[in-house]
DNA sequence: TGACAAAAGTTAGACATCTAACTATAATGT
DNA sequence: ACATTATAGTTAGATGTCTAACTTTTGTCA
């Protein structure tokens, strides 16, 4: 055991957003890169989403999500609306060019699925799933320990 | 099967640096980040070792690896040296303040293993290590087939 | 041997992300 | 009911990383 899970997932991480982010270009979207894609993600499922929700997903802060969404907005890809049950809320919905994306999002995502999986079997791939959902719940189940303990 | 490996494996990325951050922010070097850390790494292991090594052994840039040195040396914790062999190289070495945090940084290196694969057992861990090991293989050598396309 | 290509390193400029601080609105508790 | 606290979102400033362009030195080959 070399003790280098950690090294690895993060070669595999940084290669796959490198891919990522040429993929987005290769299909007209300079500019957008995969957080985007995540904001995307989420709307693609429900529609419209607050920022907050938006920032929840993509596990990014709301501060980056603001810039994420301005740059969406500017690409003509989402509309930014006032909440009409909180005054404080935004809610961000797709514009029909953002619409339009969905069934390029779907093959990029499957390619990179595809990317990642083609070199393992069809158990191998749930075995990396499990053990993956094993190590990251335990993390972030000492991460909430630890900053409940700060209380 | 959720073909969810990659998202899984960045939220495990980011958890395990935040949380290296702050160990290094608690062993008393604010200021030095993970990537500081593998430029140290190679230093502990190798003695010296050129920018280009270094860059090669981060998973840097050489530009990023410039910035990276340039920090550890006003850290005081490595020197630059001009190579004897080649006017055009820089070797970079650990001063006496470097090679000081060895052990510290071999105990946040067992912590942070042990934080990692101490949901797994043996048999789990070294499985992880091989899926992960066939991935990163798979990528490399479709990133590589990719890039030699273009010539 | 002399021109041209390759390599080592740095500098400059861009970008995604973060934390801290701020505004505005909603919720709570006495 | 009003003061306090919490929440939604943004702005400002800092940081780590990248690509592109540049300098200097080394290697190549005709």
């Amino acid at each position: 055991m070399k003790h280098d899970a950690v090294m690895l997932m993060g070669r595999i991480h940084d290669l796959t957003q490198k891919w990522l982010r040429g993929e987005l270009v290769a299909a007209g979207l300079s500019g957008i890169v995969p957080s985007h894609g995540d904001v995307l993600a989420l709307l693609f499922m429900k529609g419209e989403a607050t920022m907050h929700e938006l920032a929840a997903f993509s596990h990014r802060t709301r501060p980056t999500t603001t810039v994420l969404v301005d740059k969406l907005e500017e690409a003509g890809l989402v509309r930014r609306m006032q909440s009409e049950d909180d005054a404080r809320s935004v809610v961000v919905v797709l514009t029909a060019e953002g619409e339009a994306l969905r069934g390029s999002f779907a093959v990029i995502s499957k390619k990179l699925a595809s990317r990642v999986y083609s070199p393992l079997s069809k158990d191998e791939g749930e075995m990396l799933e499990k053990l993956l959902n094993k190590v990251l719940s335990n993390l972030e189940a000492a991460k909430d320990a630890e900053s409940a303990k700060s209380d």
